[in-house]
DNA sequence: GATGGATTTGACCAAGCGGTCAATTCTCGT
DNA sequence: ACGAGAATTGACCGCTTGGTCAAATCCATC
């Protein structure tokens, strides 16, 4: 018998990507709107167009399926996070990292609403990335402010309730969209109001 | 046979009440905790300690019960607002609606759950008051802030981009308490830590 | 065109859901 | 002490849920 090369199957079954990602997706609006425990399967099914039992042979639980939905969100944030360090100028750093938040926010407000409610709920799933990898970014981070602060570069202030403070502003603009269209009669932010929104909010 | 004299029955059953609110408060928990959706009225009968059926006497539908809660809430967002008239001086105006704020969110984190999970579902219940009551309170703020900038009493800001800020910050430290609780060592703010929050906050 | 694994799907299931109901117990004015 | 309305509750119902399964279909390879 002749052994076919192991190596990475070429392109293996485009196909199953495809149907892949569009779960994922339809997933993702699903978890966003209705929390983990209001999804259900057969809604998200039949956004993808696809019986509820095929979505099973992909993703053999709703509970893996909404995992998988979280470690990308986290991924996303963990790369906005970046955006914090490629700036040796500490007033450049911090508005950077501001913009890109406020830009993620509004690039992926299913993200931003489905980490919301996943906290709300006691953040089960994403509690160990909480207290590992996103409480070491915050200290390190707030190491790095504090010297600034020492060094009379930026005005003082508590690191870490600015962070909080960032966070929340950011973060407000994706989950409370329906509060806020409520309030701006009906429409959502445009473009512009976005951007006086994000030009206020990097006024730290 | 005699009338008996319609007036309110004396003090009538008071019973009923503190059984009322024992169910009322099992609620505000378990809506906090699970959603509108996620909430089954079995756990919120099995904490109220009684039969789900009892529940059933006292509020004929959990979405009943649901808005029974939520009106509570937007009541005591009402009376805090309040406070944001309470003084002619600018700055005392803004800093006295901020603790006012900061101390409900802390005072109730529950309802302040309950108001994040139900703008992430499309505010259906409260859209209502978003749009008619909120939306008033806003912009006859704004038109006072508006004043307050051109006398050149505060620097110039957009004023509803300001009060967006404040109720994310406000919230964040509710809502988000999990995420703080992690990201503190598994503790939550002291009061100490809190008040030191509170007057960053106010530094608008 | 035969083979066999990958994929698809309708039918199905046990558990949990919100809500009902009739039978029971409690309470209190007489 | 008794009668009547208020309150209580176990049993139950129809429906939805997440998940299973076996039969059918697809498709690359020989």
């Amino acid at each position: 018998m002749t052994l076919t090369p192991p190596p990475q199957r070429p392109a293996r079954s485009a196909g199953r990507e495809l149907k892949e990602k569009g779960l994922f997706e339809a997933a993702r609006s699903v978890f966003a709107e209705e929390g983990f425990k209001g999804a259900t399967t057969a809604e998200i099914a039949r956004r993808a167009g696809v019986p509820k039992a095929n979505l099973h042979y992909y993703f053999p639980t709703k509970e893996a399926l909404y995992r998988a939905v979280t470690e990308e969100i986290l991924s996303d944030w963990l790369a906005a996070a970046s955006s914090f360090d490629e700036n040796d100028d500490p007033k450049q750093a911090i508005s950077t990292y501001v913009a890109a938040k406020m830009d993620l926010a509004r690039a992926d407000p299913l993200g931003s609403r489905i980490w919301a409610s996943e906290i709300l709920r006691g953040a089960p799933v994403i509690k160990d990335f909480l207290e590992t990898t996103l409480a070491d970014w915050l200290a390190s981070r707030e190491a790095i402010m504090r010297r600034w602060i020492a060094a009379g570069k930026i005005r003082p202030l508590e690191p870490r309730y600015f962070f909080y403070m960032i966070w929340a502003t950011t973060q407000h603009y994706a989950d409370f969209e329906d509060q806020i269209k409520a309030l701006n009669g009906g429409a959502p932010l445009s473009d512009e109001q976005f951007q006086k929104a994000k030009a206020q909010a990097i006024d730290a």
